[in-house]
DNA sequence: GAAAAGATTACCT
DNA sequence: GGTAATCTTTTCC
């Protein structure tokens, strides 16, 4: 969950698109609402590999991607904020990998070799960091895994205070 | 092979 | 604030 704070404010740049990360989840080891709870599956394999490693899935009709950190953990990638002049709106995980044009296909993609999605460090520090519970999952729903920018008009909600 | 659950989103009350 | 849409993966019989 280092990672996932480190995270917030640095860019993301998938082809011709790119957004600032202000918003994030953990996901570690022995966490109940992980997907990795339960030991390796044919879908949650990438989230086993090595760190820097994509893991995309799909639920529902959306798909949501996650930054490995550690072999079975990893960072969700929650919401962002749009550079350049994209008349976007990447607030949600569905609606950020959506923007980013990632898809299934993308699972496994290794960002630090992989050349059209790259990770980028921070252009601005985030003023505040907040941190609060974790949303729509229904396990471990109180652990303080949730990690935003404060005040920042792209959050998510419900946006956390804390 | 069939049923249930899910890290979502959008729309209704 | 609550529920439906929608569909893939996982889990059980």
């Amino acid at each position: 969950m280092t990672v996932a704070r480190a995270l917030l404010g640095a860019t993301v740049r998938v082809g011709d698109r790119a957004v600032r990360l202000v918003e994030t989840e953990a996901y570690v080891a022995g966490d109940p609402a992980s997907h990795t709870f339960r030991g390796p599956t044919r879908r949650n394999r990438s989230m086993f590999g090595a760190p820097g490693t994509l893991y995309v899935y799909r639920i529902h009709q959306v798909v949501c991607a996650n930054l490995v950190t550690r072999s079975g953990e990893a960072v969700l990638l929650r919401a962002g904020e749009p550079l350049g002049l994209l008349a976007v709106n990447p607030s949600g995980p569905g609606r950020l990998c959506a923007v980013l044009g990632l898809t299934i296909g993308d699972d496994g993609t290794d960002v630090t070799r992989d050349g059209r999605i790259r990770l980028y460090g921070r252009l601005r520090r985030p003023a505040r960091i907040a941190v609060g519970p974790r949303v729509g999952i229904r396990r471990a729903v109180d652990r303080p895994l949730r990690f935003a920018e404060a005040g920042n008009r792209w959050v998510s909600r419900p946006r956390p205070s804390a």
